[in-house]
DNA sequence: ACACTATTCAAGTGATTAGTTGATTACTAG
DNA sequence: CTAGTAATCAACTAATCACTTGAATAGTGT
């Protein structure tokens, strides 16, 4: 085999492994950050084997890393540069791609008002990775329990720390913040100033009890 | 099936079209310009049939648009984001895939001691007439379009017309290679043979793809 | 040592893919 | 109309891939 040949194929292994849809959505989820096999494999709705399998394929393409703590094993995505492929990617579909272009267009920008989200809508649309979701209270609250994936970034730091709600959010997609009730303002406040800065945002309907009480899942800090 | 699973086997179909390094040559063709289904399969070795099965598969993912002009038709890139595309697909490779730098290290840099030089930085020596500027592609592909005032040398006719290149070199400046793209061999051997001959050479650190994309000035053939 | 958990491995099945071959379509030139 | 050319289509084989299942490995807590 040629050098030339020799490279491409290996320009293909990558590339195979933007030729699953599983595992883009694997992929987009740890672009949220380090994630365990199970986590993905819960979020993704694949057996904990078969999860395993698509990472070591991201893995051998060279897109992903993993560390082992205790009996557990974090991927993460392995570099920067993967995120600008997978932004290139998005935007050739999208571009490109009629079905894409029916699909967002039909799911995303007609819903895609000033009005709240409501929690039934965000819990779907979190879970596809669609959304950023970011909670505005202190710390604590935060870590006693938190929409599951949400960011916690407390109003008052907000302007300081955008860069890592971007860093979170590839391709602009839309923030959707929320405090601790429906007359809350804290999340007012978050949506105006996000809106300011050209951010897509949107306030939940209501706030963190209510999502619980709901008998939504949520996350808590261990 | 989920919007959400709908939506990534979409994406997953432009990474499928990267899933073959065949498709991957043939892309980097296309990223000269235009070409017919013939020409393209004698470049990459292939049959007529299964070349012309592999830039329907493109064309599907959106990355080629194709003209008929008479007996034949014509593929094209049909955006510059898919030039994006193919560049961070080659730099994650890079990175990350231990046998593309393997690969490229023992083929390409052993021969490039002398660091490539970048676009932004041939512009302005270009301009102020400092190198002679050598492109090393075919013909056809230098009239399709090149770097404004190179001088279109193929490789094979490189020993031959090294006299035209002296000509133009009064004072012994430095000769600026390139080729289709970073890994292209073309613009490697070139340089190693230009400084056998006891010339200053260096490599243009991309090709002319990345040049145009880079939306640089080019010049093209009336 | 024991049970328990998270992950990986190994083997198998059905689906998809790459490539070959020969026929077919669309167009041109005589 | 006929011969000839460029590209595509259709049918087929071998290889690869996605996913399942059950077993194996590695680490934790008792």
């Amino acid at each position: 085999m040629s050098f030339k040949q020799e490279l491409f194929s290996q320009f293909a292994r990558v590339g195979k492994a933007l030729s699953n849809g599983n595992r883009l959505e694997l992929l987009e989820f740890l672009a949220q950050g380090e994630r365990s096999v199970e986590q993905l494999s819960t979020v993704a709705g694949l057996t904990v084997a078969n999860t395993s399998q698509h990472l070591q394929q991201l893995r051998h393409a060279g897109m992903v890393s993993c560390r082992k703590e205790g009996l557990k094993v974090y991927y993460r995505i392995s570099g920067d540069d993967v995120i600008k492929l997978l932004d290139a990617l998005r935007a050739v579909a999208e571009r490109h791609v009629s079905d894409v272009q029916h699909l967002v267009n039909t799911f995303l920008t007609v819903k895609d008002d000033l009005e709240p989200i409501p929690r039934s809508e965000l819990l779907e649309r979190a879970r596809d990775g669609l959304v950023t979701v970011l909670d505005v209270r202190p710390p604590e609250e935060y870590a006693a329990g938190h929409v599951p994936g949400a960011v916690n970034i407390p109003l008052q730091e907000l302007e300081q720390r955008l860069d890592e709600l971007d860093s979170q959010n590839g391709d602009n997609r839309e923030i959707i913040a929320y405090c601790r009730g429906p007359h809350c303002v804290l999340a007012f406040d978050a949506v105006a100033r996000l809106r300011e800065k050209g951010m897509k945002a949107r306030r939940l309907e209501d706030g963190y009890p209510e999502w619980q009480v709901a008998g939504l899942p949520v996350e808590k800090a261990q």
